[in-house]
RNA sequence: GGAAGCGUCGCAUAGAGGCCGAGUGCAUCUGUCUUGAAAACAGAAGUGCCGCAAGGCACCGUGGGUUCGAAUCCCACCGCUUCCGCCA
């Protein structure tokens, strides 16, 4: 949610920026709803403050026949005070409702274009692997390895499921133990920091296993709950699934003010994300590419403002590192106006190199969320000089298990068919290919 | 799932219709004293909204209600604690 005194002040940015993203806005609507709002507002608050004033009064008032008549005054108060109250909060309510509508701006240097064609590549890194035979695609594979089994899945839970078996399940495992040492070693953090020439305070991330519910209210505070087909939901205990560590970690801090000094904060949390895919009908319906279910390490920050683009940096820079770890191709990509999330300023991808495709595929993204979600979670930050703002969030993926899976064996495969683990992996796993067992 | 009790300013507590946006203790910050600190003493200190300001309004788990007036009374919901039952 933007700040309805910056959408005042700053119209034509608010819409601009919303028309490049293919919205349009009209902002007419919103302002008069808002000068309603104030106009109420101020004939409630007048009301009530006459209300307390003889209230006050009545209370020490001797003569019974002034008291009385004082009193028959404010009941007649009370009876034009509840008219306007109620009026305020229908105000309010559409208000509110107009408010979540509109976008987040987007930053100066996102590329600006109607969907995923406007997307610019910003550099790519790693040799495309050779191979002298025709390489497959991973369900092949991974079926004949009897390491994936969606064929099963969905015949006992249903299409876009699978069983991760054997083999596939060691690395997935691998990958998370991986990430944690890398994740909470500083050293290797200001490392990448370095590396990457982003000027970050580097801290350790804090793991954490957050829960797959979460509240819907705290759902739409994280701007998460434009599209309700697209969530698991479970209304007779007013639950939903996430989609993502993402909603749980940064709803964490709802209502929290932070000092300066604590910042920045940085979560790596590991859970399972949960999606309907319901727009995506026929798409990626082989292998486990697009799951309705994948388990994910992500990445959380609250940071100062000012350093939150300093901060998206970091994460993609680790981002990189850990791909670069596993010697998989990729290409770092700008996500242009059309195509990028409601709440991103910037949003940064990641796409990793999938031979048996013969394309890149999405398998990371970086959303720089600035304040769009900390205005409605009300966390906030205290500055040394004792202003209170909203505090920057960004979020990350760091490995989306299933993606990755398909990136490794796709990249790693033999000629047999066999797929050799990549060599980071190996003293977690204790052996160097996966073979038919 | 059943029974009882409880949700108040960072923490702990007081408050039982108007003197309460709220007292006290601890913690915090600022002064005095000290070479410095501690102690002692004095003082400051919640959040949001409206307003140029003066000031006003709201917030005692949440939402309703009663009343001229609600932290305080009533109802519903949520959460916590204890006991019983069940359970990994």
């Amino acid at each position: 949610m933007l700040d309805i005194k910056f959408i005042r002040e700053n119209r034509d940015i608010v819409e601009a920026s919303a028309k490049n993203r293919g919205r349009n806005l009209d902002l007419d609507e919103l302002i008069s709803l808002d000068d309603k709002r104030l106009a109420s507002l101020v004939s409630v608050e007048a009301l009530r403050a006459e209300q307390n004033q003889v209230s006050n009064k009545i209370k020490v008032e001797k003569d019974d026949t002034t008291r009385f008549q004082m009193i028959e005054e404010m009941k007649v108060l009370k009876e034009d005070l509840k008219k306007r109250e109620d009026d305020l909060k229908e105000i309010i309510e559409a208000w509110q409702k107009a408010m979540l509508q509109i976008p987040n701006i987007v930053s100066v240097d996102t590329p600006i274009g109607p969907d995923e064609s406007g997307n610019k590549v910003v550099r790519t890194w790693g040799e495309k692997p050779q191979f002298s035979f025709t390489p497959k695609e991973h369900d092949e594979l991974g079926e004949a390895l009897d390491i994936i089994d969606t064929k099963t899945a969905t015949e006992v839970a249903g299409p876009r499921l699978a069983y991760i078996k054997g083999d596939l399940v060691r690395i997935q495992f691998a990958l998370i133990q991986m990430c944690l040492e890398i994740m909470t070693n500083v050293e290797t953090l200001q490392k990448i920091a370095d590396d990457a020439k982003v000027s970050v305070k580097v801290t350790p991330f804090m793991p954490v296993l957050p829960p797959v519910f979460i509240k819907p209210v705290m759902q739409v505070k994280m701007a998460r709950f434009m599209t309700p087909e697209e969530h698991y939901l479970f209304p007779n205990d007013d639950l939903m699934l996430v989609g993502s560590a993402e909603h749980t970690l940064g709803a964490m801090y709802a209502d929290t003010i932070f000092t300066e000094a604590d910042m920045p904060l940085r979560y790596l949390g590991y859970s399972t994300a949960f999606r309907r895919e319901a727009g995506s009908y026929g798409r990626d319906t082989k292998g486990i590419i697009r799951q309705h279910q994948f388990d994910k390490l992500e990445m959380e920050t609250f940071c100062l403002p000012e350093n939150s683009i300093q901060e998206q940096d970091f994460l993609v820079a680790i981002q990189e590192y850990v791909l670069q770890k596993l010697k998989l191709p990729y290409q770092v990509v700008a996500v242009c106006t059309g195509d990028m999330g409601f709440p991103d300023v910037r949003q940064l991808d990641i796409e990793t190199w999938m031979p048996g495709q013969n394309k890149y595929r999405e398998t990371h993204s970086a959303d720089l969320i600035g304040s769009f979600q900390s205005r409605r979670l009300g966390t906030r930050i205290k500055r040394a000089d004792g202003k209170i703002e909203p505090v920057h969030m960004n979020d990350a993926t760091l490995f989306a298990m299933g993606r990755t899976m398909v990136a490794i064996i796709e990249n790693y495969q033999n000629e047999d068919g066999s797929i050799t683990i990549p060599e980071v992996l190996r003293p977690y796993i204790g052996k160097d290919k996966i073979t038919l067992e």
